[in-house]
DNA sequence: AATAATAATGCTTCTAATTCGCATTTGAAC
DNA sequence: GTTCAAATGCGAATTAGAAGCATTATTATT
């Protein structure tokens, strides 16, 4: 059976290779926002012969289908995740590095908004909250980093 | 006269080098978001001696004490400006590469909302609009690149 | 002003993420 | 099955930025 990325390779004119079908495997069923490292040793774990260069290619690839995105949260390299799930925004755990998405839809208003104020048409936005748990009882909760 | 990076620099313990003073004088007296490579072309044109390595530990001195901040609007490498300036998001440009400053308070309230119900504070944020001109009499206006 | 202590400079070299060149292989369509 | 463009894998290149280290300059102290 065929996932959702291959037929979305498919239909972008995208081969399908062993590779590429690895790759797209192990990015359906990530449920977190991997850096191409990560995806490299998730990838290796099904295909040990697979080639840094094809995932960085076979990235960028999708990337340029529009089949997958990819995120700069300033750790120095970047993170996917597949552009089918809903839009949303990010709130990085400054802590634990976890992502959380979220979207509001106020603030979709606003950003048209403020765009409108100086004459733009937004085309893409980047909102990320860089936050910290609340601590409940002040010096009780203590987290593993 | 001194201006306000170096008496900075002098609060945070920071020695006020010649170099440094080139740095200042150029970070001072940008109106833009320059990186680090349009910074070193700037400096150069006064003090043709000053070294990359100096401009960008000094950045980084310089950031370390909050004295300015960088931002990466997804270029592959970091913008400069003073945090003197009032707290602001971006606006990009998306034809000219132009920065605009905002900031909204409906934005704020937001954002601390939605942190909140994850159960977060947030620490800071990237609220980034990448936009293009709005046409006013459809293709009569052309931008040059 | 001369000095001492320490921080900053300017080389050069390194790093790390990502890209590229190129010879070889492989999937898709006939 | 043959064909051919597209994809792979290797290694080398690229690029922003950081680091090591010997030399120099700044600031505080005499």
């Amino acid at each position: 059976m065929e996932n959702q990325i291959e037929r979305q390779c498919r239909e972008a004119g995208l081969k399908l290779t062993g590779q590429r079908r690895t790759i797209a495997k192990v990015l359906t069923e990530a449920e977190d926002h991997p850096s191409a490292n990560e995806l490299y040793k998730r990838c290796s774990e099904i295909d040990p012969k697979i080639s840094l260069s094809t995932l960085y290619r076979t990235l960028r690839a999708l990337e340029e289908a529009r089949i997958i995105q990819s995120h700069d949260f300033g750790e120095g390299h970047a993170r996917f995740e597949l552009c089918s799930k809903e839009p949303h925004d990010h709130l990085i755990d400054l802590v634990s590095g976890d992502v959380h998405e979220f979207r509001h839809p106020d603030l979709e208003r606003l950003k048209q908004f403020i765009a409108k104020e100086f004459g733009y048409d937004v085309v893409r936005h980047r909102v990320e909250l860089y936050a910290v748990p609340i601590k409940q009882s002040h010096a009780k909760r203590r987290r593993s980093r």
